[in-house]
RNA sequence: GGGCCGCUAGCUCAGUCGGUAGAGCAACGCCCUUUUAAGGCGUGGGUACCGGGUUCGAAUCCCGGGCGGCUCACCA
């Protein structure tokens, strides 16, 4: 940061962190989800968000320990529908999702499948947080102490659960703060029937099976969501981590975890914001969303450079809902970000003080990693369109046709191209997309029409004209022809690109070469 | 029933220590003879949902109301 005003959300929350758990060496924020099916595009706000606030913590000169909790001891409630082999699946229902199997084959279970999926993802955009598994923690009975003192403090737990709800939901019966996965079947189809006072735990199962369990050695005892969660703040010593509109609202459960974590064990709650949810437009890549297809990290960074995907969230207030474009936004996008840049390295004038540091801090906050030593070579993502096609999804070549591109702006660059050349055949609206007709056909055309056409081609062949001569001399042709200068257009780039419009024509033919064109225009 | 969020230009939205209302798109105009736009430059355009209050001053803070959306109370 180089301002002492904080002017971006991360910086506040930061400055808010200190503020409410005291200036402390290390700080600890926490992020976490349940790993039951694709983790989406909006699951990732909520890490990146992390990341972002972690970052601007170690910006003040904080440690921190960023920890991502996998909730793989959660049981397999429903089986989505973008799962291959739903009834094996099926089959599995109500044990805890890590001793489902992976369905894909690919890893040790069905958890295993989804963590691993975002675990080799996030290092691309530069998230590495410790990675917590929450099955194998309490397997090794490592929450015993936590789970003895819930069961110590039901009472305080009903009590504050009950709080918010209404009389014909209140809590019936014995109130339990731990469910189990039965020993013999592995299904969380139990009931406990009694506590010893102590580590002693009995329940029963549907499938018929009942012993009493030690807490400091069974595994299949695990702590209800609304207390495990604050249990785990504790044990930790969390203090930020953001939770979705889903848990934040009174009575929700990040509201009853802070009670709960104050009251039975004793400690602060996190600081914490809202995130909001996130929506799509257009389609990322060429599959009909319609079968429970959701947009991951994976098609995020098909169409959006790692800065780009990280940009998106930096430059936008948690606490807002927005959308992901795969339209024709991305371009806005693109030039949107290119903007920053520009700011940041002085290229660009931005319209006063306070925007210009907010557009630098959300540049810094955008890198994979550091900020780059010189700044980036820029191309116009809707430019780079155009030349892709010229070159049929070249990307070397397109590269190689950029003038005074430096060798250390090169990496951008590709991933910049292979971006774009993915959104222009995936997602980019039909009428972005063309291609050279090269293939010697002709169109239908008059005489006049062919006439023109092969005044053009000589014209090109005989090459020397810049582009506002060429310009010029389109006029000239289609003049001297007796066609319209509008229809004279169109023809061309029917003859072209098989389509009534296209790039900027003089400019265009120069870009795609005299040979091509000469060649193109030889069938008239 | 509780809680939260939003309502600013035709559209999408930015603008949270209160200080002359902004951007993009759309529209319109111009681009050195004629110009296809996926080019350049420029212009116009707002009763800030309504009503009160605090203030020298309110899009911004407070109260009341309206409309839209979300969320919780069952599970995570």
């Amino acid at each position: 940061m180089e301002s002492r005003d904080a002017v971006h959300w991360a910086d506040q929350t930061a400055l808010k962190i200190i503020k409410e758990h005291g200036d402390k060496e290390q700080y600890t924020c926490a992020s976490g989800i349940t790993p039951s099916g694709t983790v989406h595009i909006g699951n990732f706000r909520e890490i990146i968000s992390v990341d972002l606030v972690v970052r601007a913590l170690r910006a003040l000169g904080k440690k921190v320990r960023f920890i991502y909790s996998w909730d793989d001891y959660d049981v397999f409630r429903k089986v989505p529908v973008n799962m291959p082999d739903q009834e094996t699946l099926a089959k599995h229902l109500r044990m805890p999702i890590t001793m489902v199997p992976d369905t894909f084959g690919r890893d040790s279970s069905y958890a295993r499948h989804h963590e691993v999926d975002v675990e080799s993802i996030l290092p691309a955009v530069g998230i590495k947080p410790e990675f917590l598994y929450q099955a194998e923690r309490y397997r090794a009975s490592t929450y015993a102490e936590g789970m003895r003192k819930a069961l110590e403090k039901r009472e305080v737990l009903k009590g504050i659960l009950d709080k918010y709800r209404d009389e014909d939901h209140k809590i019936q019966g014995d109130y339990w703060p731990i469910s189990v996965f039965c020993d013999a079947c592995d299904r969380d189809t139990t009931e406990i029937e009694g506590w010893d006072g102590e580590w002693g735990v009995s329940y029963s199962c549907e499938c018929g099976h009942r012993e009493t369990v030690d807490l400091r050695k069974a595994k299949g005892v695990k702590l209800s969501w609304r207390v495990d969660w604050p249990m785990r703040w504790a044990y930790e010593g969390v203090d930020f981590e953001p939770a979705g509109k889903d848990h934040h609202s009174q009575g929700g459960s990040f509201d009853t975890s802070k009670h709960v974590v104050e009251d039975v064990y004793g400690r602060k709650p996190p600081t914490t914001f809202r995130y909001d949810f996130i929506g799509i437009k257009g389609t990322p890549g060429k599959m009909s969303s319609s079968k429970g297809k959701v947009v991951d990290l994976y098609d995020l960074l098909r169409v959006y450079t790692p800065e780009l995907a990280r940009y998106l969230f930096a430059g936008t207030r948690p606490n807002t809902e927005f959308t992901i474009s795969f339209d024709l936004d991305v371009i806005k996008i693109y030039e949107d970000y290119d903007r920053t840049e520009r700011i940041y390295w002085g290229t660009e004038q931005a319209k006063d003080e306070e925007t210009r540091s907010r557009e630098r801090r959300i540049y810094e906050l955008s890198q994979v990693d550091e900020v780059p030593a010189k700044m980036p070579y820029q191309v116009a993502f809707r430019h780079l369109c155009s030349l892709l096609q010229i070159n049929l999804g070249d990307v070397e070549k397109t590269l190689a046709q950029l003038p005074g591109v430096e060798e250390h702006q090169l990496d951008r660059l590709r991933v910049r191209a292979k971006c774009a050349w993915t959104w222009i055949t995936e997602s980019a609206p039909d009428e972005f997309r063309w291609a050279l007709r090269e293939d010697g056909s002709a169109i239908e055309a008059n005489e006049e029409e062919r006439a023109a056409l092969v005044e053009l081609r000589e014209t090109v062949r005989a090459g020397g004209l810049d582009e506002q001569a060429l310009g010029t001399k389109i006029f000239d042709i289609a003049k001297a022809h007796g066609l319209e200068p509008k229809d004279f257009f169109k023809v061309t780039y029917r003859a072209l690109i098989d389509r009534d419009r296209g790039p900027r024509l003089a400019g265009f033919i120069l870009e795609v070469g005299a040979e091509r064109i000469v060649k193109i225009l030889s069938a008239y």
